[in-house]
DNA sequence: ATTTAGTTTAACCGTTTGGTTAACAAAAGT
DNA sequence: ACTTTTGTTAACCAAACGGTTAAACTAAAT
């Protein structure tokens, strides 16, 4: 069992690393937990991807490339303000208990070192919110909107469906609740954030 | 030169310890590095500190306590639910420009253990939403608030007031500013914010 | 059958890290 | 005056860490 073209040694460890990394960070992650989640000797981490910095990179763009396609549910499709917020929504949140640790390694991480982002854009994900701006414009001259900057309805969405998981230790605290009982306020809230936006901005 | 009842080395130990902890984080801050800030030997950091576990959970429960008190602007007072809105908003942005690690710090850390959030609940620093939730229900049976649940409306005023700054090199990225451009969205929300959330739920 | 090239491993290496120790210096206590 | 206690330092230590090496192994090509 050795030798052949091995995509699958490759993958093994990028997943590993991805648990790891994900849910430890940067520094908290050390090669050799990788290398046993993996399976494999810990040489082989540096064989495939030469050190540290470029597997966590590795691991990094996956996760906002996973990540991305969810955000230009707002950016880039042709529909109402309206439905943007209800679609994006109802799709982010489940989106999230699929993937519990992405959002706040992506945040975490950036903050530790924000030049990532530029890689990032480098890599032909841009994401960019100049349509969404112009829609948000077009619908307040409509008379459908009440007054308000694209930027600051863009981070008001944001806020609104990211922040309870990346802050769900300190929610959970607030909200003296199990898991089960956090894990029903984020269902209920695929509805009640929509409301909530389309209440504030439509005349 | 030497010795003297020294509370300044300890507290010179705390101030180092803080700095780097918060920007750093647990596992990427060094003990060196918060010795040669705080200017004293290394050995020093456990003389008063006994070990590096014990260091950060004093910066963490300082860190803590300097938030709690911001949060009771809407948890603990007996002001209209629009004016706790409006008060904690403007105050909240003002806050986190003085201190401008602290919130993503105490995020990050509690996601990398919990069970922080207990040793801090021990610690006679009760966040408690019962008032809150009180008051919210009190106002919507008076038809002063559209129906809404006291703890969705609490992850809603925490989520657009902390989560640009949690999340700021992110929405620096999409929104394309530098950190002037960035500081200018921030003072706008000061209003903005608390406009937003009155308009989805007053009637 | 032998070479060749890619894959995998065990052992190793230098450095960094959190933590300890022993000696020392200045107050405080007697 | 002396002893004791407290604060401080330089030197040290073992463990953990990221990374390297050289050799073994495997399967395909010649």
């Amino acid at each position: 069992m050795a030798k052949k073209r091995d995509e699958n040694t490759e993958l093994q460890i990028l997943n590993a690393a991805k648990n790891i990394f994900q849910y430890k960070g940067m520094d908290g992650a050390r090669m050799q937990e990788i290398a046993d989640l993996a399976g494999i000797n810990k040489a082989m981490l540096h064989y495939y991807y030469r050190n540290k910095q470029l597997l966590f990179e590795a691991v990094f763009k996956q996760a906002f490339s996973t990540l991305a396609p969810q955000l230009n549910l707002i950016l880039n499709n042709d529909s109402s303000i309206e439905d943007k917020v209800k679609n994006f929504t109802s799709n982010y949140i489940s989106f999230v208990i699929k993937h519990p640790y992405l959002p706040n390694f992506i945040i975490q991480e950036l903050n530790r070192n924000p030049d990532f982002i530029l890689k990032i854009q480098e890599n032909s994900l841009l994401l960019n919110i100049d349509k969404f701006k112009k829609r948000v414009l077009l619908e307040v001259n409509q008379g459908i909107l009440k007054p308000i900057k694209g930027e600051q309805l863009f981070i008001n969405i944001l806020a609104l469906n990211i922040f309870p998981f990346v802050a769900k230790p300190l929610v959970k605290a607030f909200i003296n609740e199990n898991d089960k009982g956090f894990e029903e306020l984020m269902e209920q809230r695929k509805t009640e954030v929509s409301d909530f936006i389309i209440q504030a901005i439509k005349n």
